[in-house]
DNA sequence: ATTGTAAATGAAAATCATTTTCAATAATCA
DNA sequence: TGATTATTGAAAATGATTTTCATTTACAAT
């Protein structure tokens, strides 16, 4: 499972022209087995237990190279802090989208739903890219409001 | 009207125990005037105009205050710097979704397909709120790739 | 109107995620 | 096995946003 993931990684940089190196693989290798969203940080400080000549620096561009090929999602929950996650169906990721708390940042994700989102979007996006010759390649859908806790809390 | 927006933006201070400052009310008028996404400087710079001892602080202070009431929406377009608007329904506000080109950043505002996106969206709000006991307050629906111009450029 | 008090403000400094710079190193291809 | 070019790490720079702190202001109570 991990070696066709990361089978999968290398011939998707080197299709895009870039280098398959220890830094690259190891950071693909952390994400595909990865269920969370994670900070450039929280994958930088991972990846130095187990290497530790792998810099922050290189973490964001390892990351912005993943990006660009599609491989990995960047996301954003409004801390100012980007997170990042494995595309869906890269392995046998569900599509999913979130909710987001306002207070304590939590993120939950859901897949309830989806199916009806999925189809409403493809038709959206069929009909925004015609209409404004927009080439739609990503979307985002987000919720944001109290969780469960946070709301009692705050009352 | 834009008394009217005035108005109903001092009552809705008050009601969250603000006080109405003449910066608060400067940058309210801005907004409700403004089509367009602005960033906290933009406001700053065309505040500064008019009034030029508002300082950049009190506007990012003022934005916290007016998003927090509901008057505003803060607004994310993957460049790292916030964008602000007036919130949908405050005056006759259309509600739109965004298209945000990630090559030139430009972002074109859409309102077609809104109804079907929006009778969607309560739907799952309604479904998420229940299971997840989340107090959904807002969403964001966007869609990110390339215009029609970057689309050429690019190829 | 006047005043007391907490909230709001401006300027400057601090924060902190992300980028840039630059010299050194390593991945690929002939 | 080199040659070439991308990749890298460390340190410095960047830049939007926050914090600090002393001063001012809005407004409720007098």
């Amino acid at each position: 499972m991990r070696k066709r993931s990361r089978y999968f990684a290398r011939e998707e940089l080197k299709k895009s022209g870039y280098k398959v190196t220890p830094a690259r693989t190891a950071i693909i290798d952390l994400l595909s087995n990865s269920k969370k969203h994670l900070s450039a940080e929280d994958i930088f400080l991972k990846i130095h237990n187990i290497s530790p000549n792998i810099g922050l620096t290189t973490v964001y561009r390892t990351l912005e190279v993943l990006v660009e090929t599609g491989m990995v999602c960047k996301l954003d929950f409004g801390d100012r802090r980007a997170r990042y996650e494995f595309s869906q169906g890269i392995e046998k990721e569900k599509h999913h989208h979130h909710l987001v708390c306002t207070n304590c940042n939590r993120i939950i994700d859901y897949t309830d739903f989806i199916e009806d989102e999925i189809e409403l979007l493809k038709k959206t996006e069929k009909g925004l890219s015609k209409k404004y010759k927009f080439e739609i390649k990503n979307h985002i859908i987000q919720f944001y409001g109290l969780c469960n806790e946070c709301r009692k809390k705050i009352i």
